[in-house]
Formats: C-alpha cells, sequence, structure tokens
DNA sequence: GAAACGTGGAG
DNA sequence: TCTCCAAGTTT
C-alpha cells in the first residue's frame, strides 16, 4: 500500500466524476440495447455479452429482440427455439439458464425481473456482476459491477499487480469497484466504466494519454500498464479426436442427432458423434435400416476450445434410396435446404459448408 | 480453487 | 498460423 500523499489516488468521487465526464462525450450511447432501455433488454444483452465482445452480440440481440421481445414470450418459447436463436454464440448455457430463469419469473416474480439483488442472484445465469449491471442500468440502483474491462482499468489505477484469477485479488477489486460508485447517474457510470475499459483502457495499447484518470494511475506512474492486469498462468492444451456421420438420404435430408445434456454443445442438434469410423458404422444402422458401406472420410477439421483442441472426422454417407428412418427421440432428419432453421454449433456448420452436400 | 463452457476478433 | 481472450457463471 503507498504512503506517501502524492502516490495515492484521488478521492473515489472524482475517479466517478472524471469518469462520467468522459462518458458523456466518448461513451457508447446507441446501443441497441439502450434504446429503449428495459430490464429484460438490459438482462439478455448481459448474459448475451458475458465473455463475448460487443460487436458480435449485437446482431444477435437484435434477432432475439424481434423473435421475443419480451420476457413473457421467452417464458412461452420452446428450447429449440431458444437453442437456435441462440446457436453460434458460444457458452450455450446461457441460453438454458435465460429461459429457465425467465419461467421462474412468471412463476415466482410476476412475470418481472426482481429488482432485489438476492432475487437475482437465484436465477440461473445471474452472478454478482451481471446482478449489478442489471440493477443499475435498469433501475439505477447503487450496485458495482467487475466485469474484464473494470477489473484491468482498476488494477491498473491502484497499481494491483496479482492475476484477478485468484481470491485475494478478486475480493479486492470488488471492494474497490464498490468504494468507486457514485451517489447518482448509476446506469450512466456502469455504461461509463465498461466502455473506458474497451475502447480507452485496452488490455493492449491503452490510450492513456488520452485519459482522464492518467495523473492518477499507479499503473500509468509506474509504466506498468503492459504488466497489469497479469495474465492468466498458461497452459498446453490436451488434443482430443471424434469421428462424426454425414448422413445424406436421397431426399436431400441430414441425420441430426441431439446433443447429451451434459458436456460440450448440450443440448443443441449436431451430427451423430462416435469414437472412431467403425464406431460410427455400427451407429448408423440405429439410425436407418439400409444397408451401407464403410462410409466416405472426409477433410478432418481442427477446432481450439477454451481448455481443449477438437480434431473432428467426418465420415460421409450417401443414401441409395430414401433411408429408412427410425423413430428415435433426440434424432431427425433435416432437409439440407432447411439447415440454418436448426441452431447447429459453429465447427459443424463450417464442416457442412465444406461439403458439396446439394 | 480449478475446470468446464464457445466463438470470433485482434495482434 | 497461433495465442490470447472478451460485458462471467456454474459445478
Amino acid at each position: 500500500m503507498a504512503t506517501d500523499a502524492a502516490a495515492l489516488p484521488v478521492a473515489a468521487d472524482d475517479f466517478a466524476t472524471r469518469l462520467l465526464r468522459w462518458f458523456d462525450v466518448n461513451g457508447r450511447h446507441d446501443l441497441p440495447w439502450q434504446h429503449p432501455r428495459s430490464a429484460y433488454r438490459v438482462w439478455v444483452s448481459e448474459i448475451m455479452l458475458q465473455q463475448t465482445q460487443v460487436r458480435v452480440v449485437v446482431p444477435y440481440f437484435e434477432r432475439w429482440m424481434q423473435a421475443l421481445p419480451n420476457l413473457a414470450d421467452l417464458a412461452a418459447a420452446d428450447a429449440d427455439t431458444v437453442h437456435a436463436l441462440w446457436a453460434g454464440l458460444g457458452y450455450y448455457a446461457r441460453a438454458r439458464n435465460l429461459h429457465a430463469a425467465a419461467r421462474r419469473c412468471v412463476a415466482l416474480h410476476e412475470g418481472a425481473l426482481p429488482r432485489d439483488i438476492e432475487a437475482l442472484l437465484a436465477l440461473p445465469g445471474i452472478g454478482r456482476s451481471t446482478a449489478g449491471a442489471i440493477l443499475a442500468q435498469a433501475h439505477g440502483l447503487r450496485f458495482p459491477i467487475l466485469d474484464g474491462n473494470v477489473k484491468r482499468s482498476l488494477a491498473r489505477y491502484h497499481g494491483i499487480r496479482g492475476w484477478p484469477g485468484t481470491r485475494a485479488v478478486e475480493l479486492e477489486l470488488w471492494a474497490l469497484a464498490e468504494a468507486h460508485l457514485p451517489q447518482t447517474r448509476l446506469a450512466d457510470y456502469t455504461q461509463a466504466v465498461m466502455d473506458f475499459g474497451a475502447t480507452l483502457c485496452t488490455r493492449q495499447n491503452p490510450a492513456c494519454v488520452l485519459c482522464p484518470l492518467q495523473d492518477a494511475c499507479v499503473a500509468r506512474r509506474e509504466g506498468a500498464t503492459a504488466e497489469i492486469p497479469a495474465p492468466k498462468p498458461a497452459r498446453t492444451l490436451p488434443q482430443r479426436e471424434t469421428t462424426m456421420l454425414v448422413v445424406i438420404d436421397t431426399d436431400g435430408r441430414l441425420l441430426l442427432e441431439r446433443r447429451p445434456p451434459a458436456g460440450i454443445w448440450s443440448g443443441l442438434w449436431s451430427l451423430p458423434e462416435a469414437a472412431d469410423a467403425d464406431a460410427a458404422h455400427r451407429a448408423l444402422a440405429r439410425h436407418a435400416r439400409v444397408e451401407f458401406d464403410a462410409g466416405e472420410p472426409l477433410p478432418a477439421i481442427e477446432h481450439g476450445f477454451s481448455h481443449y483442441r477438437l480434431r473432428i472426422q467426418p465420415v460421409l454417407w450417401r443414401g441409395a434410396g430414401p433411408i429408412d428412418r427410425v423413430a428415435e427421440d433426440g434424432v431427425r432428419w433435416q432437409p439440407l435446404a432447411a439447415l440454418d432453421q436448426v441452431g447447429l454449433p459453429a465447427p459443424v456448420r463450417r464442416l457442412l459448408g465444406g461439403i458439396a452436400v446439394s
């Protein structure tokens, strides 16, 4: 902790005041969830924005609101509709949690998102930061957020050099986020700290020369903006392999299977998966009563996840005639012409795009 | 506390 | 091409 007065940051009031003044001129004031601003729209945007950048979210948000303009619509929607609207955004548990939370709001909170912090935190998918963002942005209540932008900004401003992934640093940052809260304009302030981190106090090459806090920033003074916050400890990603079946009948339909409830892409429609080509061949017999040859191996694709690297080996079968279908839950034959109506995982879409399916 | 959970942008 | 990681939460 700094001891000499010159090393101390400006007062908390000043921090918020400067940030708000900066925000009025340089902030983002025309994001789609700001006009109109409702608790439902703020909520959906906050969930979509978890670990996801604004420019990626915007088109998904617009499409979502077109289909499900209010909470009651979401609660009444079926799971496949929700999945299809989310497909491509990733972290699909967010969509399932959103759906489940909307239904809980209808059952327990008179069809609206609660304004109470504890009730909000009890809803699936809403943690402390998201709850704070909803309360501050939708209702102007005095709650802090602590997303990646705020963590980075506060760590630099206060010269906190530890990795924010540790409990101690995280708690310290929460305390600072709370201490800096202004007494008014909480919605604007919340947007201001996020805009500040996203556009000025960026991970690389922060624009310190334009910063309204530059004279009080510890990292700036110590020339340590590149070292703060400390990066996550690196590790080598494990490699996994899988085989996926591309089965097309002569009616131009593709065999899809619902992913199991746990694990990657859970609940989404996808290509049937097997451990290897032989297992894929055997699996095929479960879905279609036709004799098949060994199938045609297609070029494999590599896909990097956050925690492992996956090599997908597709194997193609084309039916000699319309394939006799076995009725089974979690299986469907989807016309290739209507494939975009299904929420398929991104690598699967890419894989299919590389095949002359028609 | 660590691991799981997706995708696309940026350097 | 490859690494890092972005408006985090859950188990």
